[in-house]
DNA sequence: CTCCGGGTAG
DNA sequence: CTACCCGGAG
């Protein structure tokens, strides 16, 4: 089921370069940045941390409270997500001299219990860091991917994360590639014709037209 | 104008 | 369960 769900949306969609960041730290800096945010403003927020010449961890230690606020804003939450930041790029320059991708390619479980001990990464963030920053083969479960999978009745509505990654890891390779495109499409259908509110189901849906019913099976 | 989506912590 | 925030939808 899993499986065919990647194939129809592949065809629908096709390949969707992700993650749109230019390296590592610019990568978990987004993660952060996303929680609970909608990506277009969190690029505002990356741009200005660019212009702000903050290309890695230790420049962002380097910032002051205020300025990192003011500079993150518009991607929302900004006095948590500063303390989440500044956090963050602590660890990884007394751990890892200012290099996140040293933690993030480390061994897989090892480096996802680190990541969920800091203050701010919950599941999500972790496994995206791990994903797209990593290059691990651990698959991100979201807001899209869980309002997909209970639309196409493979879970309930509030199945918890854990729950929906094994049903993802179960059925597919532990590919990072696969993983990696396989979360992007989820979130491009989610935006294009699985919206939370009013969804297009009727307009052309490749899942609604391509996919029987197949409950429990997940083939 | 109000309402809502969207991760994490307490 | 609520706090934390923004911008887009209705």
């Amino acid at each position: 089921m899993l499986t065919r769900v990647y194939e129809v949306l592949y065809a629908a969609y096709g390949a969707q370069h992700w993650w749109p960041a230019r390296d590592g730290f610019e990568m978990t800096l987004g993660a952060i940045l996303t929680q609970n945010t909608r990506w277009e403003n969190v690029e505002k927020a990356i741009a200005n941390m660019r212009s702000a010449g903050v290309t890695d961890a230790a420049a962002l230690l380097t910032l002051d409270e205020a300025e990192l606020q003011r500079l993150i804003r518009p991607a929302g939450f900004f006095r948590q997500k500063s303390r989440y930041l500044r956090c963050f790029a602590a660890h990884i320059v007394a751990n890892y001299s200012g290099d996140v991708t040293r933690l993030l390619a480390g061994e897989l479980l090892a480096a996802r219990a680190e990541l969920l001990s800091l203050p701010g990464i919950g599941p999500e963030t972790a496994d995206s860091m791990l994903l797209y920053g990593g290059g691990q083969a651990i698959f991100v479960i979201d807001a899209y991917t869980r309002r997909i999978c209970a639309r196409l009745g493979l879970t309930p509505p509030d199945a918890d994360y854990a729950t929906l990654q094994a049903l993802f890891s179960a059925a597919l390779p532990a590919d990072a590639k696969l993983f990696n495109e396989y979360h992007a499409l989820l979130v491009r259908h989610a935006k294009e014709f699985c919206t939370s509110r009013a969804p297009r189901c009727a307009a052309g849906c490749p899942l609604a037209q391509k996919i029987v019913a197949c409950p429990g099976c997940f083939c």
